[in-house]
Parts: C-alpha cells; structure tokens; sequence
DNA sequence: GGCTAATAGTTCGCTAGTGAACTATCAGGC
DNA sequence: GCCTGATAGTTCACTAGCGAACTATTAGCC
C-alpha cells in the first residue's frame, strides 16, 4: 500500500472515530485541513528532492526567484521576508548561503544605511534559467489528474482561502 | 498590507514576470503549488500556535491523535510513522516527549520483541478530551469563506490530487 | 540448528527555522 | 543639535526533523 494512500484513509476513519465520541468536532473542516496540509507537504518534499540536486531548499530557492523576477534583480531581505513568509534571522541565513555561491551580491543602501540591498548576479541569472526548465516536468505531472475546469477551480478556492485566513493568521497586519 | 495578501500578489507577480521571460514555463501548475503550499503553511502555522499552550506541535498532535482514535488505544511507532507523515527518528523523539508528559506509554510487542507498542494512558484521554474542543471555533472561522458545495469540491480535487501524486512521490512503494 | 538477510527502533550528527537580545541607523519632537 | 523611540539586520541559543550508522530481533534457507 502507498503512503498517502494510507494517510488518507487514516485520516478518514481517524476524524470518523473521534467525531463519534465528540460530535461538536467540525468534521468538514478537519478533513480539509488535515487533506490541505497532507498534499502540500507531499509536494513540498517531492519539490525539495528536485531541488537538491542545485544544492538548494524550498526558501533558498524562492528567495532566489522573487531576486530573479523582480524588475532590477535588487530586493532588501526585510521585504523578501514579507514576500517568502521567513522571518528576518532565517533570511539572513538565506542570503549568506547564496552570496557565498555568488549567486546574489550584498550591500548597503545609501538612502537608509541600515538596508541592506541584495542582488541577484549574473551568475545568479545564468543559474536560474538553467535549473528551472528541468523541474517543470514534474510539476506538470503532478497536476495531470486535473482537467482545465478543475484546474481554474481549484485555483480560485485555493486563492479565496487564502486571502479569507490571511486576517485570521494576523490578526495585527494592517488590513 | 496584510502578510498573506502580499505574498498571493508576489506570486502572481513573479510567475508573470517570469514566464514573460521563459515561455516553458507552466504558468498554471506553479500558481496552484504556490498557492498550496502558502495557504497549508499559513493554515499550520495558525494550528501551532493554537497547540502551542498545550505543549504540543502538530507532529505531536498528529501522533496522539492517531493513538486517541485508534481502535484499542495502541501503535506501533512504524505504523504511527506510516499514518503520520513522519520519519523513524522523529517517532522516537516524538514517543519520548509524550511518554515523558505521561500521554503515552511503552512496551514491548510479546509475538515480536522487536516491535515497540506505543498506548494513549487514561490521562492521555483526558487530555485529548480536554484540549480539543477549544481548537474548533477557530477551523470553523479558517473555512467559513466556504459554501457547502465549496467545501465538497474542495475536500474532492483535494483528495483527487493527493492519490494522484501518491506513485509520483513514493515511486517505490508498493502500488 | 545455524548462517544470512530483512525488519523495528534508536542514537548521532547535521540542516532548517525560531524567538530573544543586540547593533546600527533613522525620524520626530523639543 | 540632541534625546527618544522605531526600524533593519544580525547573532546566539534553542527546537524540529532528517539521513546514516548501529542494535536487537525475526524469518528464511540450507
């Protein structure tokens, strides 16, 4: 029997069996919840054996992409905090480990000397567009079983959800 | 601007930006597995700290709840690892910390002294009875931007993909 | 019965990520 | 100009989780 199988049906006849013996549990949700984090967990870790190879994990890359698509290949690691949801300690992590491949460069604002500006180099570009073509066989692969409607779909849930717990994880972020 | 917000403009942003440069890329895939894996993160998140009075995280959750429900009260650490997503080190420390708050207890398997069995104790129980209910207002609050139809679409593309990624992940295991 | 291979857990050393404390810089009131 | 409070990063000590190596036990084969 396959793993996930497995863990689906465990969480099945798990929430079955708690909710028998306490019927104010939100069955619904609990099944969402527990599918939602069991996939993406899934593919997070499937996506991390792709990158391992590069010598990269999940954050390292997505800090090195927000670097790469954005507009000047400049970004400051509190605003790449905000947009990988890494705190500051874990991002300064981040950007040690990628300047020391000299993938991005660092220095200091001269408007605010506290900023630190990273950069993407061009060895950091020559890196992305070569590593990124080969991991996206995979990635459509595993979106295969969806037609476009259920695609499209799953999309807007996924967005809808998102932005509806986004206050509710934050309660102090201005609106 | 609120946290999550931000990062579903990044991602939409930066898959745009990206893709005007690498035509190869699936536009569509990247958008759901980003989207996936920021909305379960920020949904765990949430969870933990919601655990977190408890003394517990969601893998220790996870792990106790799957002794709670089960049939007698009892598992073995191999089949927890197997329902829980979890590696054979982390189960070890894992029982450690919750045999050591008395949730749990160990003994050895008499038909095969290699098994160790692992037993929700009556505190353990109580516990569990205890803490539960507390956690649910707020799941109820995570998907009420949801209808009822939303929700079984949602729980089923859901579902759908996680069987589908199944062999995708784990080519090894028995199918 | 005794050797070999497989299985169940554990230990150890490492990586990833966090909160709290700290440093450096800036902004605003006086 | 200069104190006060806020902001941007960094450092440090800690927790969570992983792979590899190890121990104990069992199953199979001769």
């Amino acid at each position: 029997m396959s793993r996930i199988k497995t863990c689906v049906e465990a969480i099945y006849e798990g929430v079955d069996s708690v909710a028998s013996r306490m019927p104010a549990m939100p069955v619904s949700e609990v099944l969402l919840v527990r599918l939602l984090m069991l996939t993406a967990g899934a593919l997070l870790r499937e996506f991390e054996v792709k990158l391992k190879p590069y010598g990269l994990n999940d954050s390292d890359f997505r800090t090195l992409m927000m670097l790469y698509s954005s507009e000047d290949g400049t970004a400051t690691p509190g605003r790449l905090c905000l947009l990988a949801e890494q705190k500051p300690t874990n991002m300064t992590r981040i950007a040690n480990a990628l300047a020391k491949r000299d993938l991005i460069s660092r220095s200091h604002a001269t408007h605010d000397r506290r900023q630190v500006v990273l950069r993407i180099t061009p060895a950091g570009r020559r890196f992305v567009a070569k590593m990124l073509p080969p991991l996206f066989p995979s990635l459509v692969e595993s979106f295969a079983c969806f037609s476009a409607a259920e695609r499209k779909t799953f999309e807007r849930l996924l967005k809808k959800l998102a932005l509806h717990i986004d206050p509710l994880v934050d309660p102090d972020a201005t609106p």
